[in-house]
RNA sequence: GCGGGCGUAGCUUAGUGGUUUAAAGCGCUUCCCUGUCACGGAAGAGAUCGCCGGUUCAAAUCCGGUCGCCCGCGCCA
């Protein structure tokens, strides 16, 4: 018998079905014994009684999260038994045969709550049974409605979807790089990309105008409520754009987000307001204004756009101008003259999406004239030598007729935390890892055989603390 | 790297020097129950109080170290 979900018996009153899913809960009456069977679109109840003797003995065996299967006929419920907070509650099923798929131990905590409630470690511990709850399975379903919105939008405007290297070059740029050592290139090292950046940028001199990717950004950083090691970002890039095309495009994507998947939330703004950097740190003291209303507001929602980033800040650590953003954003200065003497108050052609207080999305238009990539890569502190040994490929691509161009990433986790709610971004991710970037599940990251080091070329320090 | 918080049954917590044989709720096991949906009733099992060491006649409780988790700062082009 072909399988029915449970969401789908209250159209089948009347009907044999088979269910399969579940025991998301178990009420022993003696002679008749309910279940709620669960599955991935709701919960139903069965009903158990001897008459069904095969299906009785076995539903007194079940226990919670047993797999099984059910048999049995759609019955409308009697006006008094209806529940009208659950979706099925106007039906159950009387069962004429149960069958056990696979049994369960107890869990280690509870699936039928918020989970909060419930320790860090444990849950992720045990993520694979953590997901189960019916809030975290919510999260992970809108969350790829989210992405599918995406990618929906912008394959119908045109754009392509490439895919670029995770194995890739490490950058001086920017955060610490996860490194992968090379097997057959002795003593040489991969990094997994911080970002699409460099190669997004390569496909508009390639001609592919409108690109976009669903792409995983790795940064060797400590994590935070709002940031893990890896992050998913929607990236975008243009070609032939100035800086209202990005950002109407940008305003266009969420604001349809959010209109059509999430009607029930308030957007501040129509258009979305605009600030500079230099307004918004003058009045709000930071470039990702929080500008709710009223801050209790679950629904509310307030982007804000920040503009005119400065192209540099001074990193008086390392002694030298830094980009605010990426290396590779256009500044605003007319000329390497202009970009050479007066360094701190270049603006560049970047900007932000705030929304609710967090950063959701950052772009730039991008130096595509040589000279002044050329230039910007000095003030940061790269001589001639060292800008051709680390980003030879830009300063040799910009030299091949390069079309001007920009785009964005935007936080895929961040932004479903938001939507949802949710105070922690491991919230909506299926497998997160911790504040220290472990996979508590998969033990992650674990130490590897002597054969693999040998394989690698790699030997480890004996302690620690030797330099 | 720094600061703060937490760690006691499967889970959530109470207990902060001795009336403790470490307590409660939920969960779990067994039995009873034909209309429950947070079912109900009865009984029961389950804890080297994160780990190591110290102080003390006596440590879950005080001290030192260590491990783990959470939050924040630094960091995150």
């Amino acid at each position: 018998m072909n399988r029915t979900y449970t969401q789908d018996t209250i159209k089948k009153g009347g009907k044999k079905v088979c269910v399969k899913g579940w025991v998301a809960g178990r009420r022993d009456h003696g002679k008749i014994i309910f279940l709620d069977l669960r599955d991935e679109r709701g919960v139903l109840q069965v009903v158990v009684t001897p008459q069904a003797n095969q299906a009785y003995e076995q539903a007194g065996r079940c226990r919670s999260e047993w797999v099984i299967e059910i048999e049995g006929t759609v019955q409308k419920r009697p006006d008094s038994m209806v529940q009208k907070d659950m979706a099925t509650g106007s039906v159950e099923l009387i069962a004429d045969q149960v069958n056990i798929l696979s049994e369960a131990k107890t869990p280690p905590f509870a699936l039928d709550t918020s989970g909060y409630e419930i320790g860090e470690e444990k849950r992720l511990q045990y993520r694979y049974l953590d997901l189960r709850r019916e809030r975290l399975q919510k999260n992970i379903r809108e969350r790829s409605r989210i992405v599918h919105f995406f990618r929906q939008k912008l394959l119908e405007q045109g754009f392509v979807e490439i895919e670029t290297p995770l194995l890739t070059k490490s950058t001086p740029e920017g955060a610490r790089d996860f490194l992968v050592p090379s097997r057959l290139s002795p003593g040489t090292f991969y990094a997994l990309p911080q970002s699409p950046q460099q190669y997004k940028q390569l496909l508009q001199v390639a001609g592919f105008e409108r690109y976009f990717q669903l792409a995983r950004a790795l940064r060797d950083e400590d994590p935070r409520g709002d940031r893990q090691a890896e992050h998913t970002q929607l990236d975008v890039e243009m070609s032939f754009v100035d800086r209202e095309d990005v950002l109407s495009l940008i305003e266009a994507l969420y604001r349809e987000l959010v209109s059509s998947l999430f009607p029930q939330k308030n957007m501040a703004g129509d258009p979305f307001p605009r600030l500079t950097y230099k307004e918004a740190m003058e009045k709000y003291g930071t470039d990702k204004p929080d500008l709710r209303k009223n801050k209790e507001d679950k629904d509310e929602l307030a982007f804000v756009f920040v503009t005119d980033f400065p192209a540099f800040e001074w990193d008086e650590k390392g002694k030298r101008w830094d980009a605010t953003h990426n290396p590779f954003s256009r500044s605003q200065a007319k000329s390497v003259e202009e970009l050479k003497t007066n360094p701190k108050n270049v603006l560049s052609h970047q900007y932000d999406l705030a929304l609710n207080g967090f950063e959701i999305a950052g772009g730039s238009l991008r130096e595509y004239r040589p000279d002044m990539l050329e230039a910007a890569l000095e003030i940061m502190g790269h001589s001639k030598e060292q800008a051709r040994e680390r980003f030879g490929h830009m300063l040799e691509a910009v030299e091949y007729g390069v079309p001007p161009h920009g785009g964005f990433a935007g936080g895929v986790d961040r932004l479903c935390a938001i939507l949802f709610n949710e105070p922690n971004i491991r919230e909506v991710i299926a497998f997160p890892k911790t504040g220290d970037n472990r996979d508590l599940m998969m033990q992650a990251p674990d130490s590897v055989s002597e054969d693999q080091l040998l394989e690698l070329h790699l030997s480890l320090r004996k302690n620690k603390n030797a330099s």
